[in-house]
RNA sequence: GCUGGGGUGGCGGAAUUGGUAGACGCCCAGGACUUAAAAUCCUGUGACCUUAGGGUCGUACGGGUUCGAUUCCCGUCCCCAGUACCA
């Protein structure tokens, strides 16, 4: 029994006997409640850092207390070992990318055992083996035979800088996800996976998740998804004369039976608005433009070119975009009115969304009204606030200084006057359906995923393409499509796989005649989309996961992450659940029941931009200046250069990243991962500072040693028992650890780490602040410390299982270990826990002026006495009236008096 | 701009959802132990006033509701995140 407080030898010591013993190690257990712990799996990327930690922390502090509560608990990892860096790498070291791949991930692993997170590591998946990505192929072949990937050429969105394509998802804001460079467009042919399907299906199962997913990320979510209600409306076009002009079919849009020859068709949330349309406004990809662009004028057909070739360009998000276009002089007819419009071209109507196509109505939206400004459009309001209906339809003109947005009463609508606009939207819309030129209409912001990508380090597409059958599908038994050792990997953009005729020639599925193979690889965000089944059933080699296996551990109970994923892999492995429930995997539609998003690790970074480039210098090769706030005023090198500062997230190559194996090394794992508990609370941004570590240490030697010191009494370990009726110290204290019990258990029910651990501090500082030697401590006393260090002991294992774990050996005589000895989390007990005395304040018009110690029981009346009769009060009291007495038992007593 | 979330000591943050604001920790100051230091322990630590007791102010700012507001309502300012012409 060490009296000194070593983490290093302790942790050491703990680590190998959980190894040895498997104490992690799960399997089914019908008979006890499952519980599925899961952390976002880690990219091998080479090294941790602390936001792994504060992630993997938080993790184990679930799964811990989990077990303590007699749960069957699965707590797996992994790695998401597919994807570019792995490339990168390749091409600046000429390093092989599975090489470099697989040493990150026994460094990383080595890093995650000296943390001591307990994982079940007999469920560990590689990504990039082919055990694993088999089923990714295996997914996108049943996917292909629903229907839900499919393959076409489009605009993608490219990343220049990494050379690579993106999903929408990944290039949200016009940015690409992984270096944050611009994004342009390219045309290239690309696999689909319709995840369009499940647009409806991803937001109305939203109820199914909403108390225990985050409001922000659910929103996020939807606003992704941006599915709008509303209306398709055909309007006749016609050249300046009255010839009908020639409109293609649009494509996607064909359903319609009344689209073709001489008709656009647009799309709206607002069709009550018609009456005040003033314009029809296209984008300059529109088909009828596009097809017609020999018809139009020089000046016009130049204008289009020009708008489309702006339109091209990556976004500049700080300057909002002048509103531009031209009128091409061909004539719409507004079906409801008969009117005829201009039609013209817009720089602000996206091809991308609804048809391409807008009916401009400058009263009531404010892009169509800007627009209209600056052309001089004529502006029409057809739709008024309720209670100046009357008044603003007798009138002709008014002069609005911006759109009216809101919904109200329809004015200078013919026959739908006075109706409210919710009314008017549906009259107007039957009406559009019963004469022919309009239907219901659902849009989404939502687009399919497209996966491929011009990749090595990826899951080969299994499909084939024969001169004779076309574009095959590979057979199941053929799976895996495996990737070769190496490939002559360049990072310019083009498929490094078709540089390999080993694995691009193939016999054809269907003919068995010479074929060849698709060489562009699964983006790797479907290796994630779909590994967190895989864990319940990692070394199936038929299936995906086991129907059952999966029913008894899915869904995920508590699923913790950042929430950069918000989108991309929440999305994605959403609807990959309800993809294996369709092919009758799973019974269930959501995923993850629960979802935690934990805040980025942030620390300072310093840095100089003179050549546009970021060079970044680590913080203690910087002499920094500070103002009284601790805030950074400036920074400078050594030799005296400024340099820039900010807060960023803590990574290696910004030189502010913190090693973890230093953390452990200096204050111990146990002390690592309850500081970065305790500091700040899960969701919250940290900023790291190395100072309160510090704090954790002297915490956890504070119970080490008290633990020690009691454990040396004589009683300790001779069953020493209470009569139930102890008093002073002894009852304090019993009363604390029954608190203390009750508040951690709630904190860790709500997911809260950092005020379970200020509560175990005080217990600490409570066992700690008893006066008299254990030696000498009467029986009822050595009871309750032991009690109390139990209990604490037991409390503390989420947080610092090691020192736990030894601490727990001291306590009941034996090495097994917790788990092994059946240990169970602290219950408190209500009588124990009530105060017997408490403290109530006594105010007197609402300020603190005494307080006096009463029984919990005391009734409302005696209370008020006591606080009338009380010494202090009295003195204000004195010669004035009282007005009303307020008292809330167990509270306070509130005096008010009249002056 | 729109949407969502926030603004509490020198710092990270507590506060049973209307009832003693500042738990717990960090930093800092003073003291004990020590030849000295480290470690440890003790004390103090929102601001201002006060001779003791104590008093006044204080949860971004201005109003309101209430016996009582960090908490609820209205208005203003600021910060963070998401989003960007979504028709």
């Amino acid at each position: 029994m060490d009296e000194k407080y070593f983490a290093k030898k302790i942790e050491q010591k703990w680590q190998q006997k959980w190894a040895e013993t498997e104490a992690f190690k799960t399997e089914i257990a019908d008979a006890m409640p499952k519980f599925y712990q899961l952390e976002m799996l880690p990219y091998p990327s080479g090294n941790l850092h602390m936001g792994h930690v504060r992630n993997y922390s938080a993790g184990d502090a679930l799964a811990w207390y989990k077990r303590l509560k007699g749960f069957n608990v699965l707590h797996p990892i992994g790695w998401d070992s597919f994807g570019q860096p792995a490339e990168d790498a390749a091409v600046k070291r000429g390093i092989n990318p599975r090489k470099w791949t697989e040493d990150n991930i026994e460094i990383m692993r080595g890093q995650l055992q000296r943390l001591g997170i307990s994982y079940d590591w007999s469920r560990q998946i590689y990504a990039h083996t082919p055990e694993y990505y088999k089923f990714d192929q295996w997914f996108f072949l049943k996917m292909w035979e629903k229907g839900l990937a499919y393959k076409r050429l489009t605009q993608v969105n490219w990343c220049s800088h990494d050379q690579a394509t993106l999903s929408n998802e990944q290039a949200s804001g016009g940015l690409c996800w992984r270096c944050g460079n611009p994004v342009t467009k390219k045309d290239l042919e690309q696999w689909f996976l319709r995840t369009t399907a499940y647009a409806d299906q991803l937001l109305d199962d939203i109820p199914q998740i909403e108390g225990g997913w985050p409001q922000n990320v659910l929103k996020r979510q939807s606003d992704w998804i941006g599915r709008s209600v509303g209306t398709y409306v055909d309007f006749e076009i016609r050249a300046s004369g009255d010839s009908l002009f020639y409109c293609p079919i649009i494509e996607g849009l064909t359903s319609s039976s009344h689209l073709g020859k001489g008709r656009v068709r647009v799309f709206t949330t607002r069709i009550d608005t018609i009456f005040g349309v003033n314009a029809l406004v296209l984008a300059a990809e529109h088909p009828v433009i596009q097809a017609n662009m020999d018809n139009f004028s020089e000046e016009v057909s130049s204008k289009i070119a020009v708008i489309r070739v702006e339109n091209a360009k990556p976004a500049d998000h700080e300057a909002e975009i002048e509103k531009d276009g031209i009128d091409t002089g061909l004539r719409a007819i507004n079906p409801f009115s008969g009117e005829e419009l201009p039609v013209w071209v817009g720089n602000y109507v996206m091809m991308e969304y609804g048809t391409g196509a807008v009916m401009s109505v400058p009263a009531h939206d404010q892009r169509d009204f800007e627009f209209a400004k600056r052309f001089g459009l004529p502006i029409r309001q057809v739709i008024s606030e309720p209670h100046l209906a009357h008044e603003h339809h007798s009138m002709h003109a008014l002069a609005l200084e911006r759109a009216f947005g809101d919904y109200g009463v329809l004015i200078h609508s013919d026959s739908w006057n006075g109706l409210t606009s919710d009314k008017a939207k549906l009259d107007m819309t039957e009406y559009a359906i019963k004469h022919g030129f309009g239907e219901e209409a659902t849009t989404y912001r939502l687009r399919d995923w497209g996966i491929s990508r011009q990749r090595f380090w990826g899951s080969p597409i299994p499909i084939v393409y024969c001169l004779e059958c076309g574009v095959v599908p590979e057979k199941y038994e053929n799976l895996p499509v495996t990737l070769p050792e190496d490939a002559p990997i360049t990072g310019t953009g083009e498929s490094p796989l078709a540089k390999v005729p080993e694995f691009y020639n193939a016999a054809c599925p269907q003919c068995e005649g010479p074929a060849k193979r698709e060489t562009d690889t699964m983006d790797t965000f479907v290796d994630s989309s779909w590994y967190f089944f895989r864990y319940t059933d990692p070394h199936n080699p038929n299936l995906p996961v086991d129907p059952d296996t999966a029913a008894y551990w899915m869904p995920v109970d508590q699923y913790i992450g950042g929430d950069d994923h918000a989108v991309m892999h929440l999305i994605y492995a959403r609807f990959w659940t309800k993809v294996l429930r369709d092919i009758g995997l799973v019974k269930f539609d959501e995923p993850f029941k629960r979802l935690l998003t934990q805040g980025m690790v942030v620390g300072e970074t310093f840095f100089d931009d003179e050549s546009g480039k970021r060079t970044y210098f680590p913080p203690d090769a910087v002499n920094v200046t500070r103002d009284a706030k601790g805030k950074i005023t400036a920074a400078e090198t050594p030799d005296g250069k400024v340099l820039k500062f900010a807060i960023e997230r803590m990574s290696k190559s910004k030189g502010n990243g913190v090693d973890p194996d230093e953390m452990v090394e200096i204050y111990g794992a146990d002390a690592a991962r309850l500081f970065v508990l305790f500091a700040a609370p899960i969701e919250n941004e940290l900023v790291w500072n190395e100072a309160g570590i510090e704090g954790g240490v002297r915490f956890l030697q504070r119970v080490w040693r008290i633990a020690h010191k009691w454990s040396m009494s004589p009683a300790w370990h001779n069953g020493v028992s209470s009569n139930g009726d102890s008093g002073g110290n002894a009852r304090n204290l019993r009363r604390k650890t029954h608190q203390t019990i009750r508040r951690v258990s709630e904190s860790f029910e709500s997911l809260q780490f950092n005020t379970p651990v200020a509560a175990l501090m005080e217990l600490s500082n409570a066992i700690g602040d008893l006066g008299g030697e254990p030696s000498t401590a009467d029986e009822e006393m050595v009871f309750a410390v032991r009690e109390a260090i139990t209990a604490l002991t037991l409390m503390l294992t989420p947080f610092a299982p090691h020192t736990a774990e030894e601490l727990f050996a001291v306590i009941i005589g034996n090495e097994d270990g917790m788990l092994a000895n059946g240990a169970r989390f602290p219950v408190y007990q209500e009588s124990l826990a009530k105060a017997d005395l408490i403290e109530i304040p006594i105010q007197v018009n609402g300020k603190l002026r005494s307080k006096i110690m009463v029984d919990p029981d005391t009734t409302t009346d005696e209370l008020q006495e006591m606080a009338i009769a009380d010494e202090k009060i009295s003195e204000y009291t004195m010669g004035k009236e009282i007005a009303k007495v307020i008292t809330v038992p167990g509270r306070l007593v509130n005096i008010v008096i009249k002056n």
